[in-house]
RNA sequence: GUGGGCGUAGCUCAGCAGGUUAGAGCAUCUGGUUGUGGCCCAGAAGGCCGUGGGUUCAAGUCCCAUCGCUCACCCCA
């Protein structure tokens, strides 16, 4: 590479033709499927407010604190790129009051979000997503349609072995008094905890209990549970959840360390994690977030959703589902005198919907007989000035090398035949 | 922010104790066929060996710095 071209930002990634077909086929399962379960697309723009994600997702979460790309338009107002999905999807449903037409609202996105983290296996800068929000329901049914769509989706897509972490953190009520038990029992251990989990202690100390480091974990050992805390109605809830996860025969594994690092996250929290990924093996992430609504500005509402990393699922699906489509036809030009009959030829033969090319570079016919091999095409049609004279095509099957020359407007008739 | 690995042709990589014009495979282009692809053969093009500095008679090779890529920690999708 030359030392005065451009590179992309560090963390971004150019989707280049050979994987773009790969999306392709990814967002149109996603819409697909989506459209099955009832979801209909929502689009936000890729920048809102600053204040929309530090009132929403949280101030003291990492994403806030430190991974946002953040800066002042001309206004002076203070903007920042898309951190993660569900707080602009909630503030449009609050804008648009969404919620006038039914009591349920059921969206889905496909989307990019930015992180201005450092970058690894599985983790960009900007990275995409695809997800759902359900809004209106507190009900378990709703609950474990969420986390089928998110396991059935991904099977679709492709994935195997995937493994379902289930947990419930509780309703805020019971949170309080849990966060209150947590912090009575860390407090002796204070002086042995790392700075990060130490500040966590006063701002969030569920996230002590997600600690990957050896000496805590053990502390953590025996720290109280989250399960004891729960309310009737959580467990019941979370019960509930769980025997209609049963009855879909969907596998998961409880989870009680399991805390979303996001603060609006309620009750039932969910995460798929893909053996066939590195370090960052999470596909998957969601939960119940019955008090973000209200967060945000709305009246009291629960809701539930999750989040699917692309890039993740495409890391870790090993086959693509169908070939992508190739040229069909590829016109011939011997000389100069048949260039505007091909010209033309080819446009009517894309207006009839063949998928159909030519040479643009006016190379030699072996060249441009390459050229069509390299692309798959199945059929060639060659033009020179004998065939300009009695106004016919070689028309040649590549596959079995068969040739035979064809009027000129038999062609389109030819082609829509079995090719021989 | 912290740590490890790696930067030689478009791609994947060789380059062996520092020693003359820097190599291979694949890809590309041209030719072997006065109008016929794949396979085969021949040839061509393509590299400030990431950048800057240092050591040396001599640096792709050793040292330092710097930039970039990558993996991991933290956290998450």
């Amino acid at each position: 590479m030359s030392k005065n071209t451009i590179r992309s930002i560090k963390g971004t990634h150019d989707i280049l033709p050979d994987q773009s077909w790969r999306w392709q086929q990814l967002e149109n399962h996603v819409h697909d499927f989506m459209h099955r379960y009832g979801y209909r697309e929502i689009r936000t723009p890729v920048f809102e407010r600053t204040e929309l994600f530090a009132r929403g997702v949280g101030t003291d979460t990492d994403i806030v604190s430190k991974e946002m790309y953040t800066f002042r338009d001309m206004s002076n107002n203070s903007i920042t790129l898309k951190p993660e999905l569900t707080a602009p999807v909630i503030r449009s449903y609050l804008q648009h009051n969404l919620g006038r037409l039914t009591p349920l609202t059921k969206l889905y996105y496909i989307d990019h979000a930015f992180r201005q983290e450092r970058p690894q296996a599985g983790r960009y800068r900007q990275f995409h997503q695809y997800g759902v929000e359900a809004l209106g329901s507190p009900h378990p049914e709703i609950d474990a349609e969420i986390i089928a769509i998110a396991y059935f989706s991904l099977l679709e897509l492709g994935l195997e072995n995937l493994t379902i972490k289930l947990n419930s953190i509780g309703s805020r009520e019971c949170r309080i008094a849990f966060r209150a038990a947590l912090q009575h029992f860390l407090k002796p251990h204070l002086g042995d905890l790392s700075e990060t989990s130490k500040s966590r202690f006063n701002t969030n100390p569920l996230r002590i209990l997600d600690t990957k480091i050896p000496h805590e974990i053990e502390i953590v050992q025996g720290a109280p549970a989250m399960s004891d805390y729960l309310t009737a109605e959580d467990v019941q809830h979370y019960n509930q959840v769980k025997s209609h996860l049963n009855d879909l025969n969907i596998p998961f594994e409880e989870d009680n360390k399991l805390v979303r690092g996001l603060d609006y996250y309620t009750r039932t929290t969910f995460e798929i994690i893909s053996p066939a990924l590195g370090a960052q093996n999470s596909v998957c992430g969601g939960g119940r977030y019955d008090g973000l609504i209200e967060t945000l500005g709305g009246k009291p509402t629960p809701g539930i959703g999750f989040a699917a990393g692309i890039e993740r699922i495409l890391m870790a699906a090993a086959v693509s589902q169908s070939e992508e489509p190739t040229v069909l036809v590829y016109l011939i030009v011997i000389d100069d005198d048949g260039r505007s009959t091909a010209f033309k030829l080819l446009h009517d033969l894309r207006d009839k919907g063949i998928n159909a090319d030519m040479d643009y570079l006016h190379r030699s016919m072996k060249s441009q007989l390459r050229e069509a091999n390299r692309l798959g095409a199945e059929l060639v049609l060659i033009i020179g000035s004998e065939e300009l004279k009695d106004g016919t095509v070689q028309f040649k099957n590549l596959k079995t090398g068969s040739q035979k020359a064809i009027p000129l407007d038999s062609v389109l008739a030819e082609i829509s035949e079995k090719p021989d």
